[in-house]
DNA sequence: TATTTTGCATTACATTTTATTATGCGAAAT
DNA sequence: ATTTCGCATAATAAAATGTAATGCAAAATA
């Protein structure tokens, strides 16, 4: 998986890893940039860090030396934000609140086991959100009806690198090629996108013969925040359009979302054009809720993987990762 | 919003905000720490950030002694790492790249400005994917067609928390309480919550008419996933049965997920019984999609809050915001 | 308008933190 | 049996961080 995020990786491709020593930013400095920027006073900071305005003053201005730009102005008897300073301070926030949570939690749970859902007939697994809307769901409560005993706990997620803490015992993961060196990873299909509506909207806007065409349609954005936290290339009508020739300067119009169940519900109920993912939509074609106006697709790298993340399973998790190969194989056969 | 987490506050309640100083681990160890754990090797980890092994054992044993309690089980020529640093490390990965990809991003953009949403007739609005999917995501499609030139971002989350570099012109929150102080806050709506299924399910299993008679239903479950990244009460089948005074020791069985969609997915296909939020499912009580199976309720201290999360608001946020108000408004009367 | 006050910057110096060197120890490898 | 490898530890050196004192500029006050 060449490219998926290193975040997600629990010990494939560690070998290439960089440090992070020379990518951070001098991390004490953090926690002092945070309560001046909440203060917006060097003074106050210090007082709540026990600390003097000297002390202050002189890490900002290290973290500003780091960053190679300033993240408060100065005036006279006041401070305010930079805009830089205003985007960093949010992740600052996030980041530190997080290892803080991640540490108090450890220190809690001492006698930490973890092996709950390995333990008991348990069964996690993770996908995003649109495959386990469109896939996944189903499936796991066709095999919970099957086999109601094992428990299974469904993780969805759009981020990769998403809950840390949770670590499942299956993942269904997107990615551009594969490396089977460390974890077991099963080839489940590759994709192929194409423009998707429903045939109501198409009933009411016909004319619609090819990709040019679109440009007058009502088109459905995956939104870049949707990609933001992805490891695979984005795809949206931009990359379309320059994929088709045809130029995009304009600004595409229509609303932008960062959830592809949204976008999809969106389409079912005529409310424009998006981009499909053939295997996310197969069903839906079959039923003739959505069709494809146009015939024109294009191949993608990405391909889905049913990946094992651990050395060792037990027996549930073998049984319900052996099911879903079995269970992707039909799927893909009825296409 | 009394509850709400931090890190969604702009700037609301800062005053009473904690620093981080007393509950952060020390950060540069947390850096030695990960290359240790990465190598499993001290003499390698040091290698690689220029520094002696004496000093990595030692910064090691820092944080070991923070945590109070092992990173490293040392074995006589190797290490292993302890359950705790299993759980641990992926989280210090997490928030380090995080770190990193946001300081470096900052030196990037450098002349970074930031006006795109607000500028050129844009609005941003955030929500949870369950209040989008089955409220938002409608709203947004109607305004979209009836002004189709204002440009309109959706943005979904669940972790309250998620995309700190992202702000958001508007908010649709979750709170247990209001303040009105610093951002512009409405109020939309209470809520409460009981159970609910499908027609054709409660058709199949009729034997439904009290709170104990549930506990030999299919329940299907919001896992505590859900609820780690909401600053709200979790309301589980637990605390459900809690609130009926019914025992509840027993592990109760069901398919467990953390997307409250896909929970509805499963109830609408009459896969079992799950807890319904009033505003959430209204719609489709109405076309008796689902039906309540008992007429038993739990009032929610929870409440849906419209965000502006800036002061100077643009004229197309404002009349987002103003339409989204009316539209609330209209829904709650066709209660 | 003069005076005071406030709040950040800066410098020289003190303190604390962190790294180094050198050494020891125990188990694997030879 | 001997060597080698890898981590721990202690004393010490170096670096990082904090302090105290002072300066400066603009607001607040008189």
């Amino acid at each position: 998986m060449k490219n998926l995020d290193m975040l997600t990786l629990n010990c494939r491709e560690m070998s290439t890893m960089q440090n992070f020593k020379q990518q951070l930013p001098p991390l004490n400095s953090l926690v002092t940039f945070e309560a001046a920027a909440r203060h917006l006073s060097f003074t106050l900071a210090a007082k709540e860090l026990n600390v003097t305005q000297a002390a202050v003053s002189r890490q900002v201005k290290i973290l500003e030396e780091a960053l190679d730009q300033p993240l408060f102005i100065r005036y006279n008897r006041r401070l305010s934000l930079t805009p830089s300073a205003i985007i960093f301070l949010p992740d600052v926030r996030y980041a530190l609140q997080f290892l803080a949570n991640s540490a108090a939690a450890l220190k809690l749970q001492k006698p930490a086991t973890k092996q709950q859902s390995n333990n008991q007939n348990c069964v996690s697994i993770a996908s995003t959100q649109a495959f386990a809307t469109l896939k996944l769901n189903h499936w796991l409560l066709q095999f919970n009806r099957e086999y109601p005993n094992i428990r299974v706990k469904l993780i969805t997620s759009d981020t990769d690198i998403n809950m840390p803490q949770q670590t499942t015992d299956l993942e269904i993961s997107c990615g551009d090629a594969i490396d089977n060196s460390v974890l077991k990873s099963t080839f489940l299909f590759a994709d192929e996108i194409f423009p998707i509506c429903s045939p109501a909207y198409l009933a009411a806007h016909p004319k619609l013969n090819n990709s040019a065409d679109l440009l007058n349609h009502q088109l459905l954005h995956l939104d870049a925040e949707h990609w933001r936290n992805l490891s695979w290339q984005a795809i949206d009508w931009h990359v379309w359009f320059t994929s088709q020739n045809i130029d995009t300067t304009a600004k595409l119009k229509g609303l932008r979302m960062n959830s592809y169940p949204l976008l999809l519900q969106a389409v079912l109920n005529g409310n424009g054009v998006a981009l499909g993912w053939q295997h996310l939509v197969s069903d839906l074609l079959k039923t003739e809720e959505l069709i494809k106006p146009i015939d024109v697709s294009y191949k993608s790298q990405r391909a889905y993987y049913l990946i094992e993340t651990k050395q060792a399973q037990s027996a549930p998790v073998t049984h319900l990762s052996q099911w879903i190969l079995q269970r992707a194989a039909t799927d893909k056969n009825a296409c």
